[in-house]
DNA sequence: GCGTCAACAAATTTCGATATTTCGATGTCA
DNA sequence: TGACATCGAAATATCGAAATTTGTTGACGC
């Protein structure tokens, strides 16, 4: 395997090094959402054999990522609007469980840890608005930092895996509004809201900055799949 | 593939079929909590070839009923005191937000599957009390399906799709107590209350009982783990 | 003891063979 | 003529066996 390196983590296996690129190139877009994966296209594109993306498209598969009928192969998992409004719910739901129990464990670590990935954000997004969409996955990691230093004292690992799956669904969501419209709120007075509640330990309040956070993140979102979906209809 | 087939659901292919098998043998006790899978063994005992099975495994390892090391192997997950706190309490939160929604949002169709199931459910407690160990399978059948009617009318796929990767983790530790100790607690008369509680629309109750029948089976499980692990020390 | 290296066991991957589905061409019937 | 069924050929998914790579174990020398 010599040099393939995935993201972060190196990637032990062809296995494992397919799953994270494919993986990132469906959240980023790369692969369209309902696309048909080809899987003699993909084991060219991505360099690996059959078996090893075979397996690593199953795991996608138990990411909800992708979608396997028998026989008949992979799809990426498709988007829609009810998809959005369900998974914004959901995810409020368990965002705010694990926020709740970091806030009331958290240390001094978990405020440093905080405050650190507030600033880096708050860096990213400057950057964003001067440099446009060049610097979206800048943004989208310090976003997903900001969002895990936050619930990183909560002590349930299933309320993160959970939470990962949610996130990661999401992320597909708002890159389509991201690359559309660009980010046209004040998110950054958002985050400094839901940090500050964080840090000064007022529970209820970061909760309910949150809900409201990914609920109007799923708003702009909305209109832009909306103006997506109308724009498929005229052309298409 | 002629006439091989998993359980309720045909298996449309090969990977398929080992991995309804292989969850089944995990989450009823059959592969043991921690043990190493060995790709070859399962091979033979499954008669299917190294690349279905690897497909079904990393499918499991996406369900978190099988973990994965690349290049050393996979294991059956392992159990323990505190991931079945952390099972039950998430689970908990999970299961009432669906409970909520269904007795809202259910009507007459979704009433009268609760009462079937509730009876069935009835009949495989009889026989378990009678019977012991061989009706284990029945009645774990009879309560997924109770309380998967319970749900049924909930409209978020994701909250259901969550709850039944809970659902699945809690039966591997309940199997434990069941084969231990049996089912030596009121459970029938839990059992009525959530129904009763549910099919008279009173939402809060019928969730405060769920939550207190996950608490209580909890607890008895935990008994079970307790004395199955001082067991281990004093033999090993 | 401690590190090194060879032999072994196991996981991973490649590759070719097989089975299935898809799609377009052709023919049939209303 | 148009809608629909039927039949291949091509595309695609699926699978098993063999080859490769990696990890483990234990013996050997230092």
């Amino acid at each position: 395997m010599a040099e393939r390196r995935g993201e972060s983590v190196v990637a032990r296996t062809l296995a494992d090094y397919a799953y994270q690129r494919i993986r990132s190139d469906i959240v980023s877009g790369a692969l369209p959402a309902g696309s048909k994966l080809r899987l003699e296209a993909l084991s060219q594109q991505y360099d690996v054999g059959m078996s090893p993306l075979r397996e690593a498209l199953a795991r996608l598969a138990g990411d909800a990522l992708v979608v396997v009928e028998g026989q008949r192969g992979f799809w990426v998992a498709s988007l829609s609007l009810a998809d959005l409004d369900d998974v914004t719910h959901v995810r409020g739901l368990i965002e705010t469980e694990a926020l709740q129990r970091s806030i009331e464990r958290g240390g001094p670590d978990w405020e440093r840890e905080v405050e650190r990935s507030f600033e880096e954000l708050s860096e990213a997004e400057a950057r964003l608005s001067r440099e446009g969409e060049t610097a979206v996955p800048l943004w989208e990691d310090a976003n997903r930092r900001f969002h895990e230093a936050l619930v990183s004292a909560c002590d349930s690992p299933w309320l993160k895996r959970l939470r990962h799956l949610l996130y990661q669904q999401s992320e597909r969501y708002r890159r389509i509004s991201l690359i559309t419209s660009g980010p046209n709120r004040c998110v950054h007075e958002e985050h400094r809201a839901i940090h500050d509640a964080a840090v000064k330990r007022q529970t209820l309040k970061a909760c309910r900055l949150t809900e409201e956070h990914l609920q109007r993140t799923a708003v702009q979102v909305r209109a832009a799949l909306e103006a997506a979906e109308s724009a498929r209809g005229t052309t298409g």
